[in-house]
DNA sequence: TATTAATTAATAAATATTATCAATTAGAAA
DNA sequence: TTTCTAATTGATAATATTTATTAATTAATA
């Protein structure tokens, strides 16, 4: 798809959210939407501002949540606000929620099983892999 | 394993690693070894206070770190000193570096054919799955 | 063009994490 | 058992990250 396209694509998301497109928004998906990189906001913010002086770095924190919000974009990892630790050192896998941030468990053997893609060990030394299940749990789901 | 294996367990890695056994660290240890659910530095110092009234919050900061550094535990994810954004939209996985938190997209559609546990489905609302494979990037191995 | 609700910029506040350092202590040595 | 010393802790300051507040600006609609 064509940087164009992806743009019109963004705007069209945002007429159909009800989202206003602000030069700030457009600026801030131009500078994400061929970004392979996965950038923090700070990263964002500092690519843009040259381009955008008066940008607010609350700005881009805003933004950047409200497209997550309407599905324009994705975080990488839902549980960044606080480092969580795990006692159980066997390979297992994790059931997240995305709304209470719970998570649980999962051991299953099979899961464990998956084909390494050669890419992954060619390049790096591989050291351990989880998956991780996004869903909304029961009690999140009865709340709504 | 009983709660003393596991006491003497940790106390041996401890040993081992050259790491003194002190009362603060076996409370923070005593405090997650059994628990599954993930829990933050802070719930953490909020459980074992009370029994143990002078702890410092820092301490456990340090004691969990040190935890984390030795294979005594296991952070959740890697990546949660700061939000990143992904605007790749279509399910893929990720190859994340432990040391300079790089992240690398993986698109493979053999992956994407795992079998979603009917435990998940069955209890939750599933959403999607990601796959994060942890590795030491050829850069950083290259410093080492 | 005028209206208005949404958005922004500036900045304060809140939250999370790390650094500093004097006092204490666990573990080794005597 | 006592002494010694490097590691650890507690207290707290500093830094980093994220969210809230609010007056001014503006995108979208009529
Ligand atoms: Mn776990
Ligand atoms: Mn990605
Ligand atoms: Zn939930
Ligand atoms: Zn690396």
């Amino acid at each position: 798809m064509s940087d164009q396209e992806k743009i019109n694509q963004f705007m069209q998301k945002c007429r159909d959210k009800g989202l206003s497109v602000t030069p700030q928004r457009l600026s801030i998906f131009k500078a994400l939407m061929n970004d392979s990189s996965h950038p923090n906001p700070e990263t964002i913010y500092k690519g843009i501002k040259e381009e955008n002086p008066t940008i607010s770095f609350a700005t881009v924190y805003k933004a950047l949540e409200t497209f997550e919000k309407h599905g324009i974009i994705k975080m990488v990892t839902s549980l960044h606000n606080t480092v969580r630790y795990d006692p159980m050192l066997q390979q297992h896998h994790h059931i997240v929620c995305a709304k209470c941030k719970k998570v649980i468990d999962l051991v299953d053997e099979d899961l464990n099983q998956i084909k390494i893609p050669e890419s992954i060990t060619k390049e790096n030394q591989f050291l351990d892999f989880s998956i991780q299940f996004n869903v909304i749990c029961s009690e999140c789901r009865a709340r709504q």
